[in-house]
DNA sequence: TTGAAAGCGCTAACAT
DNA sequence: ATGTTAGCGCTTTCAA
């Protein structure tokens, strides 16, 4: 059977108490017992029971990850990062897939709740929104008196900590790039109108737009399509189609919500004979795999995966300590990562 | 503060144990005390204390999943059908990643015993392993005894539940395809001979050659790549050169491991001039997003998913209250996905 | 600095 | 059928 505090205080000739104040360090121990203690929790390889551990009021030393859903490699990468940077802290993360049903965000954090994690970090689904349903607000309010909330992205529902994508910055450096090589006409597929994340990128593309004085015809806006790779397909036929009715001028370069989309809108550009990057060059968001999978590869944003989930788990830890500000806005400062469906210099006629 | 079984119980004129039974259904209750307690944790929405009830030596509703890594889409597909079919029955599924490092495997073994899973999953990393390390068979073999192991392989160094993916079978559908479609020549590129797995493809894949009457040069056979794309781009190239260095023909057909590896390898045919499928046909595993995104889109073999994470689970809970036959040996049969990238009738000269 | 002892919330063996 | 009670392994006052 597995060792316990009582059978290593025994064995050193101490109570338990101070065994525990050993292994957490949560009082003076004299020298001697300290190394008699140390010397025989390394010898047993002793573990603390997680469970007792928890129970008995403390920390479980665990933090909750609620996501959409690891199918998608960014939740997969920042999980991953996440596991890494917690397990150096001593920490290990427990994540959930919600596929963004509110249903099951409500279950599931109901779940962390039970298994009592320390923290629970949110990614996508109703936190996205920009307008949750008062169900979910009402659920998260009061977890957040609970135990503390990591959120990436403007969740603003409750009184959580945050961590948001500049994405501001991401779009800047877009703009930069696609004008230098000499794109005047940029349109922006993807995203839903719902979520705040999306929302935000297609009003500073339009303000980008009108500060480089391109022009910027409503039809270059379709922000109706979802984030998957069918989603994509389905809005870039939408969108050939509807420029072609319309005779409006096909753009010379397009902006994806993310990855999965652009595969979606290559396909699409490619049912139609139209040619990336000579034809109209291509953008997106998330650097997963996808971009450097596809045909032509595609110029996509990076957001250092290995040094966000540091800052998300820096942030729960500190969270739970009461080291971090709730105020402070972490930001994420994105960089684009250019490959050769936007390499291409497009002469003005 | 949240409410106990002992709130409970002193609300409804009973004993916490009453509570705790109609709780677990562990033994008869008469029908008003159950009615009555069923009332009052419908009221106040009651759960109970995962971490108390795991404490207290019964069952933690968990189920622990060790994977290589969820960022390969294999896994992450797995996890989430996991996660249904367990959260269908009222379990939970807690995934770490071990990124194939046996440290890490070891760690993690460690905390799922701490945490107290009712059962471990094993994918990937060291179960795989023709000889896994000393260490790690140890290490196994010692979980075995505290907690039901289920291992996805063919792994034998300790006594653990299986299952196991019937690739005979999907070899012989691509044999069948490969050669319908007029394919004579038939390469397999892929994963490394450590690779129990890996290696009983190869063999059968020699098999089949042999009972199609098929010619089947050694170089044809490249199992020294490991799963990545880049280790197949690696891979394809070193292939090409060889075949052309030795005058051996260029095969008709090539078999990758998995669909990364074959993403890699078709980088490295195009790289060459080689066009797929009209000069050479692709066929891989896994059918992920990735195979549907190449370009080709590319044959690969399906596991269902979705049926695939139900047995896992249902072999868990069944070897978690002793019902499931620890010498069944379990099989996903798994069916080809035809796509373009050998869908071309090859005339044989 | 250290120890004794009271929980944390639940389950299960034992009694009734 | 139901209640009583003794843990599960740890942390944390409170005293010494």
């Amino acid at each position: 059977m597995a060792k316990t505090i009582y059978d290593i205080a025994k064995e050193a000739g101490v109570s338990p108490a101070t065994v525990s104040r050993v292994l957490n360090g949560s009082a003076r121990v004299s020298p001697e017992k300290r190394a008699r203690i140390e010397e025989l929790i390394r010898l047993y390889d002793f573990r603390v029971n997680a469970l007792a551990r928890g129970l008995s009021g403390s920390s479980t030393r665990t933090i909750g990850l609620l996501s959409a859903d690891v199918q998608n490699e960014y939740y997969a990468s920042l999980f991953a990062s996440c596991e890494r940077a917690a397990e150096a802290r001593g920490y290990s993360v427990m994540i959930m897939n919600s596929f963004s049903e509110m249903e099951q965000e409500l279950i599931i954090m109901e779940k962390m709740k039970q298994q009592q994690v320390d923290a629970l970090i949110m990614i996508g689904g109703s936190v996205d929104r920009e307008t949750p349903a008062p169900a979910f607000l009402s659920a998260v309010r009061e977890l957040s008196e609970e135990i503390p909330l990591v959120v990436i992205g403007k969740f603003k529902g409750a009184p959580v900590y945050h961590i948001a994508i500049d994405s501001d910055t991401a779009l800047e450096q877009i703009f930069r790039h696609l004008t230098e090589m000499g794109n005047q006409r940029i349109a922006f597929i993807g995203g839903m109108p719902d979520y705040e994340e999306c929302r935000h990128k297609y009003s500073k593309f339009k303000a980008l737009a009108w500060e480089y004085g391109l022009s910027l015809p409503e039809m270059y806006l379709d922000n109706h399509c979802s984030y998957g790779i069918e989603d994509g397909l389905f809005a870039g036929v939408r969108f050939i189609e509807r420029i072609r009715a319309e005779h409006v001028p096909m753009p010379d370069a397009v902006v994806a919500i993310n990855d999965m989309c652009a595969i979606g809108i290559l396909s699409a550009f490619r049912k139609y004979g139209i040619r990336v990057p000579e034809d109209v060059s291509l953008v997106s968001f998330d650097n997963s795999t996808l971009s450097r999978v596809a045909d032509p590869q595609i110029s996509s944003v990076d957001y250092d995966y290995e040094h966000f989930g540091l800052v998300i788990i820096e942030t729960a830890i500190g969270a739970i300590d009461g080291t971090a500000d709730p105020d402070l806005d972490r930001q994420i400062t994105p960089s684009l990562i250019v490959r050769r469906s936007s390499g291409f210099v497009r002469k003005q006629p």
